[in-house]
RNA sequence: UCCCCGGUAGCUCAACUGGCAGAGUAGGUGACUGUUAAUCACUUGGUUGUUGGUUCGAAUCCAACCCGGGGAGCCA
């Protein structure tokens, strides 16, 4: 007889069936074991009577330790008493490996504990919700693009240089002659992609060696960076809209029960729709500037600002148009004004901070060579990428999209290192 | 790198002004007529992060170090 997973027990009511998977938790009394059986899908409750088990195997399954494979076979019923709604009489429970005794228990651990127990923490509840929204989130974004006509191409993950000259960056010491370093961005290399195929897309770890110890910063990633040629700031601005909408309703429409897990108010998900916000850096710097929060103009925006700026809105907020100085190199200028670089952040609702950065890129090679050398750049390491302008250059731009910071307010939760498998961070990188 | 906070039982924490190191939970034993973090009774469990100092006496005060958490900067 082949296994039923728990997710799908609600077309099997009426049937035996037999679920493999781990004991998470049980309740007992006189006459009766209630087990509750997680297989990953979901978890179910299985009911084990006393008067249908011989004595000594009734004892035996009291007795199971927590976390232990398990296999049972019973029939599946409708019981409003269940938890979940459906639960299994059990006919026959096995034991398939006894558990030692589990570490994590169902009071609350400090993240130090949990962290250094990842690999047993992503069992939990919470943790598999999150496990199965961050699947939602980068399968719409793959459904999407290619609905979109986008081809996926994957960036290198050594480089030979920086991409944006900003960050810290993982050496790696390995290529002869050359120093090597761990990507911290593809899009230099979506830019060569798109001028060959037109609208292209990667999805990937990025690293950056940044000592940052914070809620919203991981060493290590993943990061969705689309770039499209023949577009200009508002193509890159309409795609960003149509994007996080369409993550935003399919994590709604397929997470529900994921949400609930974690807790989510789920009006504040529902209340975000299109067309979101657009704001110039300029007009933010004067609203908040109007409403006591006293900011200069050319700065960058720090995590407290960009609070105040979210905190406007219901829905993400799209900031363009950035003084020049405080973005990277290969942004273009503002027509209108030079002092402008034609890039924008995306600002989560409910202070999640930045999860998306992007722009316009600088098209003309003078431009772009004066720029390299205003940031004290090599020329030499980015000749391949000046090449990109000598050969058919066109107006092109895209942007990058934190994945886990995306989940983590879709989600909900506090921090960025629950939503990837196995976080690393500045002091942690076991298990 | 800087600022703040913390480290006591497997886990979550308490222990007032320096005076016998405790509770809950997990584990064990037993009870309980369908439980919902089940409940109830009993019970095992300690080099108080490390090193040094002050003191009759240190989990508590001091110093250094180690480990972790939050934040800033920087970024997605």
């Amino acid at each position: 007889m082949t296994r039923t997973r728990v997710r799908d027990l609600a077309e099997a009511t009426g049937a035996e069936v037999v679920l493999k998977g781990w004991l998470y938790n049980r309740r007992s009394s006189k006459k009766f074991h209630f087990l509750l059986l997680r297989d990953g899908s979901g978890i179910v409750q299985c009911v084990v009577n006393r008067d249908e088990f011989d004595e000594q195997q009734f004892t035996e399954i009291g007795k199971i330790p927590y976390e232990s494979a398990i296999e049972i076979c019973g029939i599946a019923n409708s019981d409003d008493r269940a938890p979940g709604g459906v639960e299994i009489h059990a006919n026959s429970v096995e034991c398939l490996c006894i558990a030692e005794e589990y570490p994590i228990s169902k009071q609350e651990h400090g993240p130090d504990f949990l962290l250094s127990h990842r690999h047993l923490w992503l069992r939990s509840r919470k943790q598999v919700a999150l496990m199965h929204i961050r699947d939602e989130v980068i399968r719409t974004i793959r459904d999407e693009m290619h609905a979109r006509g986008f081809t996926c191409i994957d960036a290198p993950i050594f480089t030979p240089t920086a991409c944006e000259g900003t960050s810290t960056l993982f050496e790696v010491d390995y290529f002869e002659d050359e120093k090597a370093y761990l990507t911290q961005s593809g899009q230099l290399y979506m830019e060569a992609a798109a001028m060959a195929l037109g609208d292209v897309y990667c999805l990937g770890p990025t690293f950056r060696a940044e000592k940052s110890k914070t809620r919203r910063h991981l060493t290590e990633f993943w990061m969705f960076e689309p770039e499209m040629a023949f577009a200009d700031l508002d193509d890159v601005m309409s795609l960003i809209e149509g994007l996080l909408s369409r993550i935003v309703e399919r994590v709604l429409e397929h997470c529900r029960e994921e949400l609930e897990v974690l807790e989510r108010d789920i009006e504040k998900l529902e209340k975000v729709q299109s067309p979101f916000p657009r704001i110039t850096y300029t007009e933010a710097v004067e609203r908040m500037n109007a409403e006591g929060h006293s900011f200069e103009w050319g700065g960058d925006l720090g995590a407290p600002d960009e609070s105040v700026i979210s905190s406007w809105y219901d829905s993400p907020v799209l900031v363009h148009r950035y003084p020049e100085e405080v973005k990277a190199f290969y942004m273009k200028r503002d027509p209108q004004d030079s002092r402008l670089a034609m890039g924008v952040d995306v600002l989560a609702p409910e202070g999640y901070g930045e999860i998306i950065g992007g722009g316009q890129r600088e098209d003309d090679l003078d431009s772009l060579v004066g720029r390299i050398q205003e940031h004290g750049l090599s020329e030499e390491d980015f000749r391949w990428y000046l090449d990109l302008r000598r050969y058919g250059s066109v107006p092109h731009g895209g942007f990058g999209l934190g994945v886990e910071r995306t989940i983590c307010w879709l989600s909900g939760v506090d921090h960025v290192r629950e939503c990837v498998p196995f976080p690393r961070m500045l002091y942690r990188i076991y298990p």
